[in-house]
DNA sequence: GGTGCTATTCGGATCGTTCCGGCATAGAGT
DNA sequence: ACTCTATGCCGGAACGATCCGAATAGCACC
């Protein structure tokens, strides 16, 4: 149990006080230019590392932020990859992360944290709500509803579907279906409208099934057989919920048809699974990874006033193209 | 931004000094049961929160603990039940999660942490050691292979073996195969020795094929013909990989026989979808969120100097049966 | 009544950091 | 020469909790 490095130990190093190498060390300007350096290299020669707590209880700050992981957890990989992109980034800006579940909240309990991280909330999702009680920044990853003073990160969507219902008709489909999921939350809802907007421009009908988020595959299956059937004609489809693309796929398998060849396929949310499958179904790249880092880094700047608290950032989504909507 | 309340606002409202405060809240026992109970009352009247800072800076402590994620993500649902289980009990005891990835160990980052949780550590994984050199209580899901003075979640997975393939022999199995994990994790070790085990006893020749941790779905229905062809009399077969289950059944189906009736079928790690599938497939239930809370409390009480640093937990584990071994 | 013991309470001191005001020193302005 | 300002540095104080040792009181016992 050998003693930690203190800042006095770096000061004593640098010959100068507490109160000067703190300031050095946190740019505060009103140092010299020479001690500053002096003291950084005395910090990095003892390995100084600024105990965290003092620092919390000091500057009345948590040092860490929360991630508020949604009630039903549809597109699990998806969510995952988010945290995953969002701890990376946190770590490289020195800042812890919690989860937070719904559970967590109930009773009041009051996560310590400085901000906190939304994903893709439900629209009728108390916790959220609940969150913004908590009176410190969030920043939403698309639009919440009840999320005024919000920073957004948020992708085009819009943009994704009608390129993907655009290279649909490219490829010489003539009626694009969508198995679609619910509107409860904003990226539902604006792929629907996306769609049907879509539809209209082109003069053409729109065909929806829906199914509620975390459908298991019968469930999917009955609603690609109802796609299906509902015009002779569809020889496309988008598919919205996770893990649908391979369902739809071994229906019309079973209806005879070949899954690429006679109907196009599409998949809203990439996956790794969909890059392996024969044939590989070609989606949307949602960037969860990025997703994650550009919410940790928005926050981290909304927390030290050097963002607009309801600054939205655009995020890049890429469609990957593969062969189910080739042949 | 309105003034939290501190240790002193609850002495003074109890009319007893901040030590004395402290200590009937920590239960000291320097302190007379009638104002203990005075203190508390004074203290959830004013709905007191102790500083989470200014604990962790006087005591030295970081009132966090890290829970590490495996590199391969294989079974992504059970690990997240897991996090959850942990994050609940974490919750209950004023405890503070931080997520651990390998990643984030690079270039010698120590997170603060009084002490890690492991998940099921693969027997090569250099983060693992690295997390041991943190020197702060670990504590496993599974035993891991370096890991000496660490505290132990385990189940009885051997006996879970035993007893589905005592299961299918009572359903009127001659010959139960095994669709194997590989040997590269403790859990994976041990199932494949207690088959081999099982069929030495009952004089029965042990049929088994393995595939890596996160093999997708071609890999694995090549996997399950390959065991299928191994022997025409096999007529269970006990699926470890996760969703391997689904994919035998297909190919069971495609074989022209009935899963279930032809071909028994049970699943090592239970799963949300096994139960709706046709037939629902018994499975063994591994108790995520158990594990995970069981974990935290282990390595709380570690901690707390309560519990011996090697203790080892068994955990409850119960096979679900379902149809696939039942016609 | 004095002494010793136990039970209970309390007042600094402390953890490591940042912040506020003060104090030199030096240079510029009058 | 004197004041004024800017610059650079520093010494307390504070954040909110815990811990150690001391103080007080009550009580029993000789």
């Amino acid at each position: 149990m050998k003693k930690a490095i203190t800042i006095v130990d770096v000061a004593r190093l640098a010959g100068v006080s507490r109160t000067t190498a703190s300031d050095a060390l946190n740019n505060n300007g009103r140092v010299s230019e020479p001690t500053r350096m002096m003291v950084e290299r005395a910090a990095s020669a003892l390995g100084y590392r600024p105990n965290a707590a003092a620092q919390s209880l000091r500057t009345a700050t948590k040092g860490a932020i929360g991630i508020h992981l949604p009630e039903v957890m549809t597109r699990i990989d998806y969510y995952l990859q988010i945290v995953y992109g969002a701890l990376e980034e946190a770590a490289r800006q020195q800042i812890n992360v919690t989860l937070i579940t719904s559970q967590r909240l109930f009773g009041g309990h009051r996560p310590p944290v400085d901000g906190v991280i939304l994903l893709d909330p439900l629209a009728h999702d108390t916790s959220a709500t609940q969150l913004m009680d908590l009176d410190v920044p969030v920043v939403t990853l698309e639009p919440a509803d009840g999320a005024d003073q919000a920073g957004v990160v948020s992708a085009d969507h819009e943009a994704g579907v009608r390129e993907l219902l655009d290279h649909f008709v490219a490829q010489g489909a003539s009626t694009p279906a969508l198995l679609a999921s619910p509107r409860s939350t904003n990226w539902g809802t604006r792929v629907q409208t996306a769609y049907r907007q879509w539809c209209r421009e082109h003069g053409k009908r729109p065909f929806v099934t829906e199914r509620t988020f975390g459908s298991d595959s019968a469930t999917l299956a009955e609603a690609a057989r109802e796609l299906l059937s509902l015009d002779e004609s569809i020889d496309a489809v988008l598919c919205g919920p996770d893990g649908s693309a391979l369902v739809v796929m071994d229906v019309i398998q079973d209806s005879g048809r070949s899954p690429g060849a006679d109907v196009q396929i599409a998949a809203l949310v990439d996956n790794p699974a969909l890059a392996y499958v024969d044939p590989p179904v070609t989606a949307i790249d949602l960037a969860p990874r990025p997703a994650g880092a550009h919410c940790v880094e928005l926050l981290l700047g909304i927390l030290r006033g050097e963002r607009a608290p309801d600054e939205v950032v655009p995020l890049e989504i890429e469609v990957q193209y593969r062969a189910s909507t080739r042949d």
